[in-house]
DNA sequence: AAGCAGCACTGATCCGTATTAGTAAAGAGG
DNA sequence: CCTCTTTACTAATACGGATCAGTGCTGCTT
């Protein structure tokens, strides 16, 4: 059977209440001398007490669980690019700030794979002191009911939901996209495209942002936005880029930049076509080291969620809700001044 | 305020006994009657009543909690190629099995960055139901001590302790290296290397173990073992050994593999030296897909682990302990008939 | 010697839910 | 009319720990 105050209170010669003050370190406001405080601790360490955080909870107190839910699964390969590094952030922080991660994995089960937070009325999270939550599509309704629930969160990236203030933490996409391209616009670039997705969402609706906004700075009217499948950039479709005078390509995601990457064999980068990728490269691998590439930075943003979180669970109404990191700009790599024509 | 069983009981009328029996589906069996029952239930929805799950956990029943234990961090890159797949295996099975995943973070923070399970005594572990347990560097007096106290655990990896069954699943790497060797045996080759890391833990043994046993029983002499680090694994290291008359080279681990794929540059692989790499290919990526390489079956051991330790809750006597999983034979890409010489 | 402060604690209560033992009322059976 | 069942519930309790309002005792004043 599993230890209790109780059992430590016996041994020890003294009632429950002292040993939970003694455990809990108020002993010495309580007035309890060192001696019988000694003895306390003593017993509980050699009967190997495991406070029971659920009781705990109970009546208010801390778990020292931080809850991490995603609204799909976090390790599949497919996914991994996104998630990796927040999870590592996310893990370095609770670490170091003594709490345990809780993956909360049960939600799912529905047939779309989606995970849920309220389900059938449930919600799990609340084993957890507190919870980061992440993912590309974060159901909106569930986050205003969180909110109106008075639950302890943040967002990893920026929800705006109207009639309620999201928690989160993001990066800023739109500046980041904004300084990209008013630099191709110093640098003499005019017809610049932009390869996006077919399914964006807030982060690309960022990006597109500062896209217009660069180019309506500059007064350029020659930029150009698509929207295409991945597998569409091929060499032809490089080449035809530059033959109707564009030069240079911003590729929103990594699947669009993986398949200019090979794609890219028969064109002359940069000098041709400057490219920039808007993405951050996978985290551990070498892929897009020879290109510009954003950096995002995901591990501090994770860091950064579980602080928040920390914070707003310290003090409630003083910490602050949301918060933006700066993104850092691309390297020079496939960047050039466009070749005169 | 939270909505409780009392509000409900109050609004319609009745006991929170009665409230608890109706909400939990028990309602027919306690002989509450059709129309009581949707009074209750009603009162229930129209307050918005969610279940406080801490308080359920109280009364003793599973909290629905799996904890995974890994003696380091998970997340850091360095450790990805060897944690990620188990991780996807373990998230997978847990998922469906409707349980949510403690990561014991919280267990680290001394100085050697290890994580302790039982630090001060304390063992947080009993937060979960059960624990699967992961690392390469295991603490075994942990282990030990845990089999001791009778916490459900399995661990990912075969580990023997005299005088103790731990729980493991693990996969055969004694038989698959085997398997490896008598193939290149019988293609003709007798001067084989394998090129092994420094410090050997359980897997890299059987891999060893399996290598000998091979060459014993064909009773061959020249096959040799070596430790030496990664960095050794040179060009000219690689072209030193085809003067020497090797045929055939393992590479125990990815380290020495890595190095190898850059050195072989200069080698005629695999006409003149065959390489098989015995680890598997880090996941989501093709850096050793033109190379022969063993498939150790990482996500299923984490699935497998999953299934075997809830079966151990399940039936503490009746489920089996131990699991061995096979694993599959490298693809012939880099593995050739020795040049006669 | 009464009064009072301080010390070293303890008893009782609460948190929200699940469960068990029990009970009042109605109806059945003799 | 009395007893026995059945129905439809409820009161009480347990779970483990935190907290607060005491309480008995000692020692010091005045």
């Amino acid at each position: 059977m599993r230890v209790r105050q109780a059992d430590i209170a016996r041994r020890a010669g003294v009632s429950q209440a002292t040993v939970s003050m003694v455990i809990n370190g108020r002993g010495d406001a309580a007035g309890i001398p060192a001696e019988t405080q000694r003895r306390v601790l003593e017993a509980s360490r050699s009967l190997g007490y495991v406070p029971n955080p659920v009781a705990r909870n109970l009546r208010g107190k801390r778990t020292n669980l931080l809850g991490v839910h995603s609204f799909e699964a976090v390790f599949p390969l497919d996914r991994r690019d996104y998630y990796y590094e927040f999870l590592l952030g996310i893990e370095e922080e609770a670490e170091s700030a003594g709490y345990d991660l809780v993956l909360f994995t049960s939600a799912g089960g529905e047939p779309d794979r989606r995970r849920r937070i309220y389900r059938d009325g449930v919600k799990r999270l609340t084993i957890a002191d507190g919870s980061i939550l992440l993912g590309v599509h974060s159901d909106r309704d569930e986050l205003l009911r969180l909110v109106k629930d008075g639950y302890p969160f943040v967002h990893i990236g920026r929800r705006d939901i109207p009639g309620a203030t999201i928690p989160f933490v993001t990066t800023d996409y739109a500046r980041a996209v904004e300084q990209v391209v008013d630099n191709l616009l110093r640098l003499g670039h005019r017809r610049i495209l932009y390869a996006g997705s077919e399914v964006p969402i807030e982060p690309q609706h960022d990006r597109r942002k500062g896209f217009r906004a660069a180019l309506a700075a500059h007064k350029v009217r020659t930029g150009r936005l698509v929207q295409l499948p991945p597998d569409a950039v091929t060499a032809d479709w490089l080449k035809r880029l530059i033959n109707d005078g564009y030069t240079a390509v911003l590729l929103e995601g990594l699947p669009h930049a993986r398949q200019a990457l090979t794609a890219a064999a028969g064109v002359a980068i940069p000098d041709d076509l400057s490219v920039v990728v808007l993405d951050s490269p996978p985290s551990g691998t070498n892929e897009f080291a020879a290109w510009s590439t954003l950096r995002i930075p995901r591990t501090e943003m994770g860091r950064a969620a579980v602080r928040l979180l920390l914070s707003r669970l310290d003090q409630p109404t003083k910490a602050p809700v949301q918060l933006v990191l700066p993104s850092s700009a691309p390297a020079p790599h496939t960047i050039a001044t466009p070749a005169r024509t």
